[in-house]
RNA sequence: CGGAGCGUAGUUCAACGGUAGAAUGCUUGGUUCGGGACCAAGAGGUAGUGGGUUCAACUCCCGCCGCUCCGACCA
């Protein structure tokens, strides 16, 4: 390719709104445009270094058996209906209707249209297992869109659907599918972290992204120093030590507090731990039930946990009034100890369900310490040694912690919280699709209609690119890994108008394409070397090449990785680059 | 959706209640020629949009739209 004729080039200055280093050289260096928040134009450039990270997917998911083919960008809006996602996805579903008013689902993802197209075929045992799999662009209608190409709202996306006769055959595909997504970010040139994730309505322990360490990702997950343990932040659990258990529990007693409504306010008031003060905290689900998270004061909940316990779908925070009025309680003062009996007392109207749900989960954490303090349901009054099962009795008792840096996991590791870039996942669904849509079976061996076990995996195009960035570059530039560069070689013509050089980087550029060698040949006659050099390493090729009076019939060869120069012949060149 | 900010030339940014300016980029000519060199000439702006205040608005105020950041959210 010649420079001169490429569309798209280099600019000097990224846009001063630039968050992240890889939206800054992936525009600077001309391989991207912004359209509109979290829509690119992916330039020629960035479309050759997508390409390459294609063939790398496609190459590894054939190996392992998975199947291409494409499915239509727009879902008809009855499939998703079936397993009623136009409500539960977490995306917001894009819509669109023909000029027959049919209705559309621009598609986020694929597991309907996949599960459709199957189930149109007579499924025996002797079909499965089986995995098909797509490259299509995917519409998520964000609520931010951020980072470049690191959130974005259409992207290219290569999804892949599994099916299986039953969970043990699925699990083999499972990890088929892990050690080819290793295989893919591997030759992609990058260390990526098999971090156990949350996969939502299903649960279960099969669900993974595969994360890339980088301060610009979004995935905060939790890892021990020898790696062995590798969770997002959501699922992640720890060691909850016991702290005063050797203490006698002493009679509950209410206290004057006149004190903010913070944990801190607490613990400087009566000047006790942190740990001992209970933290309560009041969620709403989508139906309108009140949550009563309750946890050990140096503990935090999380959401993610709480809503797997609470069989909640949505949750939100209590506001005040709802905590005043409807509980009958206090911000900032709000405890276990009686608080359902507050519910009955008739100062309480709810018009609507006329009775209050309230559910009380406790974090097992609470089994750690005795005698501990809090709020009394009144504004300031405070509790003294209040103590489970004595005092308060949850509906719900499990993990509703957060884990976070410097706790230690069950067997006594130190975690450490890091945080990546989500470049894949894979995630089981088991019977979820096949259950909720019709006919979603195959026969077996006894000719009887069964369930297929599913399962999913994703990769972003356009993430993984960003993410090659943000490994990949200095303060020059992009420094691609050879597996996803969009050339091989940049060979630079300087003095390209003495004849004999102009004659022998034609020749040389023509020597290189007839070997069928990607080369990006810079042939601006009006342009200064440095400019050329900058240009060079901005775009960040692996091997450059220049060509120029000084080199006389040798050329010069860099790398973009390395500062040494040689001078070699063609010869020589032929047989460095292959 | 909540909070903060921004919107002026392709880009990065100025100034100013009295009809817009630089750098860079682009075009042309010339000098340079191994790390974004120099000189000269030129093209390029209905100031996001609509309204209001004012003798006068790019400038002040309001609505809308768009964009960025923080948060919420994230199969």
């Amino acid at each position: 390719m010649l420079y001169s004729k490429l569309f798209g080039k280099t600019v000097r200055e990224a846009p001063s709104d630039a968050s992240t280093i890889s939206y800054k050289l992936l525009y600077q260096g001309g391989f991207i445009r912004e359209s509109t928040s979290g829509r690119y134009f992916v330039l020629p450039l960035g479309q050759l270094v997508q390409q390459k990270i294609i063939a790398i997917i496609k190459d590894e998911m054939d190996r392992a058996g998975a199947q291409e083919m494409v499915s239509p960008v727009l879902h008809p809006l009855e499939l998703w209906k079936e397993t009623n996602r136009t409500k539960t996805t977490g995306f917001e579903l894009m819509r669109i209707k023909d000029r027959r008013g049919a209705e559309f689902a621009l598609g986020g993802t694929a597991e309907e249209m996949f599960v459709d197209v199957v189930r149109k075929f007579q499924i025996s045992y002797k079909d499965l297992p089986f995995n098909i799999y797509q490259f299509s662009s995917k519409f998520r209608d964000e609520l931010r869109a951020r980072g470049g190409l690191l959130r974005v709202r259409e992207f290219i996306m290569k999804d892949a659907y599994s099916f299986d006769a039953d969970e043990s055959a699925f699990k083999k595909q499972y990890e088929v599918m892990s050690k080819t997504y290793s295989a893919i970010f591997e030759r992609m040139g990058f260390k990526t972290i098999k971090v156990e994730s949350d996969n939502g309505y299903i649960g279960g322990e099969y669900c993974h992204e595969f994360v890339v360490e980088s301060d610009a990702g979004e995935t905060t997950y939790l890892t021990t120093g020898d790696g062995k343990y590798a969770a997002h932040q959501d699922v992640a659990v720890f060691k909850k030590d016991g702290k005063n258990l050797k203490e006698k529990l002493e009679p509950l007693k209410e206290v004057e507090a006149n004190r903010g409504t913070t944990m801190e306010d607490g613990v400087k008031l009566h000047n006790k731990p942190l740990w001992q003060q209970i933290k309560d905290v009041l969620f709403v689900d989508e139906t309108g039930r009140f949550i009563l998270a309750i946890i050990r004061g140096d503990y935090d909940v999380n959401e993610i946990k709480l809503k797997h316990l609470s069989g909640a779908i949505d949750l939100r925070h209590a506001t005040n009034e709802e905590i005043r009025k409807k509980i009958n309680s206090e911000p900032g003062f709000i405890s276990p100890v009686k608080i359902k009996e507050r519910l009955n007392q008739p100062q309480i109207t709810d018009e609507r369900t006329k009775k209050i749900q309230l559910v009380i989960i406790a974090d097992d954490s609470l089994r750690t310490i005795k005698n501990a303090y809090g709020g009394a349901n009144k504004k300031h009054k405070d509790l003294f040694n209040m103590n489970i099962d004595r005092d308060y009795k949850p509906d719900v008792e499990g993990d509703i912690a957060l884990a976070k840096e410097g706790y230690s996991t069950v067997d006594g590791k130190k975690l450490i919280e890091k945080k990546g870039i989500e470049v894949g996942n894979i995630f089981q669904l088991g019977f979820h699709y096949s259950s909720k849509m019709k006919g979603a079976t195959y026969i077996d061996q006894q000719g009887k209609e069964k369930l297929y076990y599913m399962g999913c995996y994703g990769i972003g195009i356009g993430r993984t690119m960003a993410t090659v960035v943000e490994k990949y570059h200095d303060e020059k530039g992009i420094v691609w890994p050879e597996a996803v560069t969009p050339y091989h070689v940049h060979v630079i013509g300087l003095d390209m108008k003495e004849g004999s050089v102009k004659t022998q980087v034609n020749k040389i550029y023509k020597e290189l394409v007839d070997k069928n060698i990607e080369v990006l040949f810079d042939d601006r006659t009006e342009v200064t070397a440095g400019e050329k050099f900058s240009d060079a390493d901005l775009i960040g090729i692996p091997v450059r090449l220049v060509v120029s009076k000084r080199t006389g019939d040798k050329i010069e060869y860099k790398k973009r990785d390395s500062k040494e120069t040689k001078l070699i012949s063609l010869d020589e060149l032929l047989k460095l680059t292959k």
